[in-house]
DNA sequence: TGCGATTTGTACGTATGTATT
DNA sequence: CAATACATACGTACAAATCGC
């Protein structure tokens, strides 16, 4: 039972191979350590080419599956903690996609520059100036989310010429960055009077908190703060191998 | 300035190709949609093989940067919603990383059958036999998560054997099924007194919530529900381009 | 409708380089 | 140093999808 692997006839050559490899790996019959066969041998188990035998075992390495080393060969790789793919779709989708009706809301925006604790926090230097921006996200006109931006009007200068009044920050920079690195922590806290009154909860509701910072070009770009009702919003993710069984 | 695409001289062919293409569209200077070179034509520019381009526009396209299709070509793509790998490092580790005394503590362990609620949520069959896991984990001492563990029998039987006094679910089935699929649900709820109690924690305090349910070959195998107090514990992740620059 | 042209997808063969034991 | 096994790269061929005529 050890080499029982069989290409299963559907699709490319090179899928079949992964998927075979991939079977005993994520059935937990093969565990970490364990020795994958060469691509010399697979060749010959499967009658392929290195080049596609190759192919399938380097998409398994990508995706963190195996582990390749010269000499030694291909291992079954022990997974790195846990590495998990979260859906964080920004908020109007989520909440179009319950049906209700959304609106934004421009709370405050001015201009700054950074004091010595936001620039140490976003890493630029004291006195960098800034666009501070409060606004609110409403679902059916009840408060869905509460956002606090701070835009690096060094690393996004056109936005001194938005006024931020119909279009959300988070929208306008994605429309400009919209492949932009970033950075986020997700926490609970308990919301204190002012942020319960603006989004019409019980003082010390629990709510979550995500704290995000991009980038543009290695530059800090902005940084955010969330707040949303503890109880209105989640964050859903999934850890999957990759490039499981169908 | 359109085509002003440049290999740096670094590392494989194929890696320089691929940030030659990449740097454009994480600068935000070729937008959604735009039209990337053909493979013929990157050939002419960098004077590669097609396999060479070929591999370097595969692995942006497998990486969600480009979207490629016969015919019509490979354009720059439009960054679905927001995916975010978050590290989801295991509770042990994360106290061991702050040079914190980890220590586990079983509170409750006890059969069951699947009761109507217990067998919708985890799409089992009412009455299958289950393992019910109540335990926590400590840092210095002091309580840092709270969990509570439904293991089906009918998918790890080899988990009646097992007393789970000195080891922690989580552990054990890390041990077991390495690569095992699963989803999870991060939300933010008010610790209820004995849940505040457990976690030496005010009444009410916010904390951080995490459901997770993992499959074993298919089945449902475990479905758990962690509690974090949400001053000690957070999720951290990156959105990143997969491949951009150095 | 069909047909050719374009572009990517798959697969094979071959060669050489490189890290590691 | 030699052997092993992966890494890179080139060339070729044909297949499949799709657009425009």
């Amino acid at each position: 039972m050890s080499d029982s692997l069989v290409l299963d006839g559907r699709g490319p050559l090179h899928e079949q191979i992964r998927r075979a490899v991939c079977a005993p790996i994520i059935s937990g019959a093969w565990t970490p350590g364990r020795r994958i066969p060469s691509e010399h041998e697979l060749m010959a188990l499967f009658g392929a080419s290195r080049m596609t035998v190759n192919r399938a075992m380097r998409t398994l390495a990508d995706g963190g599956l195996i582990v390749r080393r010269r000499r030694t060969g291909s291992h079954v790789a022990a997974p790195s903690g846990e590495r998990a793919l979260v859906t964080m779709g920004d908020i109007r989708a989520t909440i179009d996609k319950r049906g209700q009706a959304y609106a934004y809301e421009c709370l405050a925006r001015r201009g700054a520059r950074a004091s010595d604790d936001i620039a140490g926090r976003f890493e630029i230097a004291a006195g960098t100036p800034l666009l501070n921006i409060s606004c609110r996200h409403l679902a059916d006109g009840r408060p869905a989310a509460l956002e606090d931006h701070w835009i690096n009007l060094a690393a996004l200068p056109e936005a001194s010429q938005e006024r931020f009044d119909k279009v959300a920050p988070g929208e306008w920079l994605a429309a400009r960055l919209p492949w932009a690195k970033s950075r986020y922590i997700v926490s609970a806290v308990n919301a204190g009077s002012a942020m319960a009154k603006l989004l019409d909860l019980e003082p010390e509701s629990a709510c979550l908190k995500i704290d995000r910072q991009s980038w543009r070009n290695g530059i800090p770009a902005t940084f955010v703060t969330a707040l949303y009702p503890g109880a209105g919003h989640a964050l859903t993710g999934e850890v999957a191998p990759p490039y499981s069984s169908p």
